[in-house]
DNA sequence: GCAAGTCATATTTTCGAAAATAATGAAATT
DNA sequence: AATTTCATTATTTTCGAAAATATGACTTGC
């Protein structure tokens, strides 16, 4: 792997989960020393974040860390909604032997993962991240869409960027069982039930947002600089 | 403007254009000639580029313009039609004055330009070009979500690399009155008739899209390179 | 006191060369 | 004759310094 790429993937990794901050500049100095390279691959990476808009840039003053809001937080959930809700209609109806298998085996290994990261420290956590990605790549992986496929890795990420505050606060009250939200969803998506399959995938992302909202409006964590 | 940003400007017209064919090897020592400027503004405009799947790269084996394929194509259109009819139907619920006077604008100067650019050269086909995308941004452009909007430049660009060959070919019999497609379909989201707009929008658009198949396939010069 | 200009410093952007890797083709081996 | 090995060349990738630009403190004039 390239260093270019190297400092793609920890850069975005680092935007994602929030260690840099929403609005952050990124000084090539900072940066340089963090990651331990030169500015070359740095700007090449951070290019390419910027047409992903994890990153902003001005031209002569440099990248920073794109902001969050929660106009965005709700833009990126009802395009989410809109791009995956087709996807999913598309691989029930294209969807073969091997999607389906897939669905079934991810969702097992994420249901495995998650009573693990219930006890466990931070790295189950972050595994568990992967296993819910993984999931939801695995009910829309058979629709046959490049287009729709490439759009979901977007919105997913950065759905991410507002969902990992909450990730990390344990204690607060979910009142959601969310491995059931899994199960039925899988359920329904295998049966080939496209409008229950569905409206089950919109309301798992709408009841996550609407916690969020809830979460930030009592103490913000998500702010525009 | 920074040289970086105008390597990106001249690479993007240039791939969607046509005048870089689709699978086209673009080496670094070619494009500092081609472009008169050094590898460090390049590279950043073919990461850029490269996030946008105009330009596909492989580790130390350098870019090539992303290649075309009809499966691609209508992969494009299809979800063209997703994004914009959701947009255009936002629009239409939210559209204020401004957004009701672009429309307006927008068409009529698309009107002017489509009889000017029947006889003028190229630079006058280009304009027309130019005012045809600020015709289709002009419907969707009250919809209020910023994924639609970016998604939608996504598309038009991927879609304009198909329609280019179409264009050039000047005495092929189209059997259309795209003018008056243009018009019905900004009456219609006028008058605030979502379904009957949405209708005319996927219409256009596949419309074009069957047209460039047809052509393709009698005498193919997309090709996956 | 305050705005406008000026200089020093910090930072981004770009270049040209060096390092690393891939591609090519000739010689050696099976 | 086909395959492998090795050196040569071509190309990408990265670095470190230079150029260009922004930032902030300081002075000057009002």
């Amino acid at each position: 792997m390239t260093l270019a790429e190297t400092a793609y993937d920890a850069l975005r990794h680092d935007i994602v989960r929030g260690v840099l901050a929403p609005g952050k500049p990124l000084r090539m100095a900072q940066l340089s020393e963090r990651y331990g390279m030169g500015f070359s691959p740095l700007r090449e990476a951070l290019n390419r974040l910027q047409a992903e808009r994890l990153v902003t840039s001005i031209a002569l003053r440099g990248f920073s860390v794109a902001p969050l809001s929660m106009a965005e937080m709700w833009d990126t959930i009802n395009t989410r909604v809109l791009i995956e809700q087709r996807a999913l209609r598309l691989a029930m109806a294209q969807g073969g032997d091997d999607w389906e298998t897939g669905i079934v085996s991810a969702l097992h290994s994420l249901t495995l993962q998650s009573t693990r990261a219930a006890e466990g420290g931070a790295d189950e956590q972050k595994l568990l991240e992967d296993r819910h990605h993984g999931f939801h790549l695995a009910l829309i992986a058979g629709c046959g869409s490049s287009w729709l496929l490439e759009f979901f890795q977007r919105l997913y990420a950065e759905a991410e960027r507002y969902r990992y505050p909450m990730l990390q606060q344990r204690n607060v009250e979910h009142h959601r069982d969310i491995q059931a939200e899994h199960a039925a969803l899988a359920k329904a998506t295998l049966a080939r039930d496209a409008d229950m399959a569905c409206d089950l995938l919109a309301e798992h992302y709408l009841r996550t947002a609407r916690f969020i909202e809830a979460q930030m409006t009592a103490a913000p964590q998500v702010q525009s600089a």
